[in-house]
DNA sequence: CTAGGGTTAG
C-alpha cells in the first residue's frame, strides 16, 4: 500500500519501505516496491535482498522468488557471490533443483557455501551419486570442504563411497570434533552395519551432545543390537540428558527387538508427554504388537489423533502376526474407507493375514489386483505370502511354479517359506530341493545344513551327511545353539541347550518332567520321528525333552501365578514337538503361553495356537 | 548464505 502512495519517493525511502515490508513479511507489498525500484533503476544491497528472499520463503512465494532473481540480475548487473548463494538456496528450498543448478553453473566463482548448498540439496533428494560427483568437482576446483559439507555428504556416502577414506579426510581437516560431523559419521557407519567404527567415533566425544547420543543409540537399535542400545541409553540418562522423541523411539525399537514388554511399558510412561508425536506413537504401536500385547496396541491406535500409512500398516500386520487375521482385514477396510492409501508394506500385512487365516480366494484377489487397485507391483514379500497360502492348502507344486515364475528373483526367505510348507505336508524330496536353494543363496544358514544332514541321516544316506559336514567345515559354519529367554522379576533368564549353569536347573528339570508326565496322561507323546518338524535343527545334540523353550516354559510356570502370561522368546524357530507340548500344556494347565521366534508369534491358549499349526 | 538423530514387512 505504501508503495502506491509514494510512487516518486527517493531511492533511500523506497529501500526503507522494502525493509519494513520484509520485516512484516508483507510479500505483495515488497514485490510492488521492488517493481518501483526497477522502474527507477534503484538497487538494494545484498543484505536487503536476502531479507526479501527470506520473505518469499516464509510466504511460499515461488513466483515472487523468481521475480527477485530477475531483478537482482537486471541491467546486466553482477550480484555478489553471497547473494547468488542465497538465491541458489532459495531454489533448493522450493525444490527447484534445476533452477538452482542453472544459477550455480553460471557463477564465475564459487565458494564452499555454493558447493555445500548444492551437495546438501542432492543428498536431501537422495541423488547420492550426483552429490558425490559434486564433491569431487569441488575438490578439483580447489575448494576445501568444511564441516557443513562433510555432515551433508556423509548421509549420501553409505554404501557408495569409501567411508573410511572420507573419515580420514575429515580427521586430517581437524573436523572430527564437530558434533554435526560426528553424528553424521556415526550414522553412516551404522547404516553400513559397522557398529564398532560408529562406537569408536562416539567414544572420542568429550563434550556430549544430545543428537550424537541419539545417533549411536539409534544405530544399535536399527542393527538389532537392542542390548547395547539400552546400555547406551542408561549411560545417557546417567550423563544427565533428558529423553528426546528420537531417543525414546530408538529405545522402543530396542524393546521391540528384545521383546521386553515390561520395559516397553515403562518407556510408554515417558512417551506420554510427547503424545502427539506420530513417529513415537508408531514405534509404541509396533512395540506392543511385537511384544504380543495387541490390546495395548489397539488402545494406542484408537487414541492416536494423527495416523499415517505406517500406523495403519503396523496395526494391520500386528493383528495378523498375532493371529487376528479377520480383525486385520477389517482394519484394512477401515483404512481404505478413511481415504488412507495403502503402500507396499500395507499389502504385505494384508496378504499375510489372508494366508494366515487360509483365505485363499481373498489372498489371490488382493495379490492379483494390487497393481490395479493400489498401483503397487508385487515383490518378494507378496509372493512369499502367496507361497505360504498355497503351501497351507497343500498345493506345493503350484507354489513351486509360482516361485519359478516370480518377477523378482526368489531369495533365501522365499525358499524358507516353501520349506515351511514341506514341513507341514511332510514332503521330504521338495524339502531337500528347497534347502539346497536356501544354501545357494545363504551359505551361512547353519540351521538349514543341520536340517539337510538330519534328513539324510534319517534315510541313512551317510555319504550325503558327510558332504554336508565337509561343506560346513570348509565354510566355517558353526551350529547356532538353540536358546530361549524369559523375563522374571525384571531379570532375563537364558536357557541354552546343553547349558546347566542356572542354579535352579535341577528344580526346573524336575518340574518339566512333572509337566511332561501330566501331559502324557492326556495323550502327549514326544514326537522324534519326523526330521522336518525341526526346521532349524535344535534337536540332535540333546533329546527333545529338554529343548530350551520347554525349560523356559517350565521356569515361567514355576515363577508366575496362573493368570500371568508366560512369555518366551527364542533365537531359532520352534520345533514341532515343542509346539504340540505348548498347546497341550496351555489347555491342561489353563495358561496363556506366548512364544516369539525369529519371524512370528505363537499364542498358545485353550489347546490351540494362533499360528494355526503352520509356521 | 551451507550441516546431524526416530516409525511399518520378510
Amino acid at each position: 500500500m505504501a508503495a502506491r502512495n509514494a510512487p516518486e519517493s527517493s531511492s533511500s525511502s523506497l529501500i526503507d519501505e522494502l525493509g519494513r515490508c520484509c520485516y512484516q513479511r508483507d510479500l505483495p507489498g515488497a514485490i510492488r516496491i521492488m517493481d518501483a525500484m526497477e522502474r527507477h533503476g534503484v538497487r538494494a544491497d545484498s543484505i536487503m535482498y536476502s531479507e526479501l528472499i527470506k520473505c518469499c520463503l516464509a510466504r511460499g512465494g515461488v513466483e515472487q522468488g523468481k521475480l527477485v532473481h530477475k531483478h537482482v540480475f537486471s541491467n546486466g548487473y553482477q550480484p555478489t557471490m553471497f547473494l547468488i548463494n542465497i538465491l541458489i538456496n532459495m531454489y533448493v528450498k522450493f525444490d527447484l533443483l534445476d533452477e538452482a543448478w542453472k544459477l550455480f553453473d553460471q557463477m564465475r566463482e564459487r565458494n564452499v557455501v555454493s558447493w555445500t548448498t548444492m551437495i546438501s540439496a542432492y543428498c536431501n533428494a537422495k541423488l547420492n551419486e550426483r552429490a558425490l560427483k559434486f564433491l569431487v568437482l569441488m575438490l578439483r576446483e580447489g575448494v576445501r570442504p568444511n564441516m557443513f559439507t562433510y555432515s551433508s555428504i556423509l548421509r549420501a556416502c553409505a554404501g557408495l563411497w569409501n567411508l573410511r577414506q572420507l573419515h580420514c579426510s575429515i580427521t586430517k581437516a581437524g573436523l572430527e570434533s564437530d558434533v554435526f560431523v560426528r553424528s553424521a559419521l556415526i550414522d553412516s557407519y551404522s547404516k553400513m552395519g559397522e557398529l564398532q567404527n560408529a562406537l569408536s567415533v562416539f567414544n572420542e566425544m568429550v563434550t556430549g551432545d544430545l543428537v550424537v547420543w541419539n545417533s549411536i543409540i539409534g544405530g544399535f537399535a536399527q542393527n538389532s543390537d537392542g542390548d547395547e542400545a539400552l546400555n547406551l541409553f542408561k549411560s545417557m540418562k546417567r550423563a544427565g540428558f533428558p529423553s528426546h522423541q528420537a531417543t525414546l523411539t530408538s529405545v522402543l525399537r530396542a524393546c521391540t527387538g528384545l521383546s521386553l514388554l515390561e520395559l516397553g511399558r515403562q518407556v510408554h510412561v515417558h512417551v506420554l508427554k510427547f503424545d502427539q508425536d506420530l513417529i513415537l506413537n508408531n514405534a509404541l504401536l509396533d512395540m506392543y504388537c511385537k511384544c504380543g500385547s495387541v490390546a495395548d496396541a489397539n488402545t494406542i491406535f484408537t487414541r492416536m489423533l494423527e495416523k499415517d500409512v505406517i500406523s495403519w500398516s503396523t496395526m494391520i500386520a500386528g493383528l495378523a502376526q498375532n493371529g487376528f487375521s479377520q480383525e486385520a482385514l477389517r482394519l484394512f477396510e477401515s483404512m481404505k474407507l478413511s481415504g488412507m492409501k495403502p503402500n507396499y508394506v500395507t499389502i504385505v500385512g494384508v496378504l499375510f493375514a489372508c494366508s494366515h487365516a487360509g483365505l485363499v480366494e481373498d489372498g489371490w484377489y488382493y495379490f492379483r489386483s494390487m497393481k490395479q487397485l493400489f498401483g503397487i507391483d508385487p515383490g518378494r514379500e507378496h509372493y512369499g505370502c502367496i507361497i505360504d497360502l498355497l503351501g497351507r492348502a497343500g498345493k506345493l507344486d503350484e507354489a513351486v511354479r509360482l516361485i519359478h515364475g516370480m518377477k523378482s528373483e526368489p531369495d533365501a526367505i522365499t525358499w524358507r517359506t516353501l520349506l515351511g510348507a514341506c514341513r507341514v505336508h511332510r514332503h521330504v524330496d521338495l524339502a531337500i530341493y528347497a534347502a539346497k536353494r536356501i544354501l545357494e543363496l545363504d551359505p551361512q544358514d547353519s540351521g538349514t545344513y543341520i536340517l539337510l544332514s538330519n534328513i539324510y541321516a534319517k534315510s541313512q544316506k551317510w555319504e550325503d551327511v558327510e558332504e554336508i559336514r565337509r561343506a560346513m567345515k570348509t565354510r566355517g559354519i558353526k551350529k547356532e545353539p538353540g536358546c530361549s529367554w524369559i523375563e522374571v522379576n525384571k531379570q532375563i533368564y537364558a536357557f541354552i541347550i546343553g547349558d546347566n549353569s542356572n542354579p535352579q536347573m535341577d528344580k526346573i528339570t524336575k518340574y518339566l518332567n512333572h509337566l511332561i508326565q501330566r501331559l502324557m496322561e492326556v495323550g502327549y507323546f514326544p514326537d522324534t520321528n519326523f526330521v522336518l518338524q525341526d526346521l532349524e535343527g535344535e534337536q540332535g545334540e540333546d533329546s527333545l525333552r529338554y529343548h530350551s523353550e520347554k525349560l523356559a516354559i517350565a521356569f515361567g510356570m514355576m515363577s508366575f501365578s496362573k493368570e500371568k502370561t508366560v512369555r518366551i522368546w527364542k533365537n531359532i524357530r520352534i520345533c514341532g514337538d515343542c509346539h504340540v507340548f505348548a498347546k497341550l500344556l496351555a489347555k491342561k494347565e489353563n495358561r496363556i503361553i506366548v512364544i516369539r521366534d525369529p519371524i512370528r508369534y505363537h499364542h498358545f491358549q485353550d489347546g490351540i495356537c494362533s499360528c494355526g499349526d503352520y509356521w
